[in-house]
DNA sequence: CCGGCTGTAACAGAGGCTGTTACAGCGAAC
DNA sequence: GTTCGCTGTAACAGCCTCTGTTACAGCCGG
């Protein structure tokens, strides 16, 4: 268990829901999306539950309740998912205060503090560029002679 | 404690360093590098092991030892603290491989490999266009009224 | 040889993430 | 209104990382 996996589990998730979507089925648990990245179905609703809050998703209730894309996937970049999904700053300050008597202790918070920012900036811009249907448009091509074509379902139910 | 503040560390160091040597004093403990980082020596010696690994800096042994900037300071740039210092990739893929009988869960590894490329490659060339000069710049500006010019010295000792 | 500092192992505490169980709540369908 | 399926969320365990700390061997200039 390494960095941090949760922009790959949502991006997976709403590559699905797109997914199904293009082939009609407007609604998916979080059973049937846990069945594809391979994972609990609680760790799913965690994290659809926070691009629920983000208003990429829509969930019902109910009979028949389940997930739906709340905006076509085109007009979902990864910057949408990232920001939906990832709280803290890239890079962390310090934890403890530094030397204040050192005038790189007092001026480096700041100072890094601007230089952090731009790089979040340009972290951000290129996030931007990709949408959920670039992802999916990528990842289908590779598969696409061996799966698409035969008709097979995406993923288990 | 929130995310990792390794870079923080290492840059502070280094800054302190050139700023060091720009009075020239060209050898640093690592006791006086943690001094104005407030944390324990160990830290540093630990950080600074890797920018050693990574050619940034050179230590002495023996009586008088400690470290010095195996360059100058603007010939260091935050992109190559960042790669002496971070090993993990920025995003993490799947813990467990996805359910390969998903066209999504089959094709999405590679695909998303490749968009966190590009991020990476963004965010590495913001990195590049910042020297420890900079951030040295940048920091004792905040300060430099009210310290400098009263010649204090940079840190305890 | 001495003394001071590095290099590193070992360990503890805190906290994050994933995975899991359990259960209350909601609402469409009947 | 009842039922039933799924959501929402709490609670917990296991694992891992990071920071901070102690301890100690190794190195080398004087």
């Amino acid at each position: 268990m390494a960095a941090n996996s949760r922009l790959t589990i949502a991006v997976h998730a709403l590559t699905w829901m797109a997914l199904a979507e293009r082939r009609g089925r407007q609604v998916l648990t979080s059973e049937q999306v846990a069945a594809s990245v391979r994972t609990n179905p609680v760790v799913v609703r965690r994290s659809l539950g926070q691009l629920r809050q983000a208003g990429l998703v829509t969930v019902r209730h109910g009979v028949g309740a389940g997930w739906s894309l709340a905006r076509p996937p085109d007009e979902i970049t990864l910057l949408d998912v990232y920001a939906a999904v990832e709280r803290e700053p890239l890079f962390a300050l310090h934890h403890s205060e530094p030397n204040l008597a050192c005038p790189v202790g007092r001026g480096i918070r700041p100072a890094l503090g601007r230089f952090y920012g731009d790089v979040d900036q340009a972290l951000r811009r290129e996030l931007a560029r990709t949408s959920i249907t670039d992802v999916l448009d990528e990842t289908v091509t590779d598969v696409r002679d061996e799966t698409l074509e035969t008709g097979q379902e995406p993923g288990l139910e």
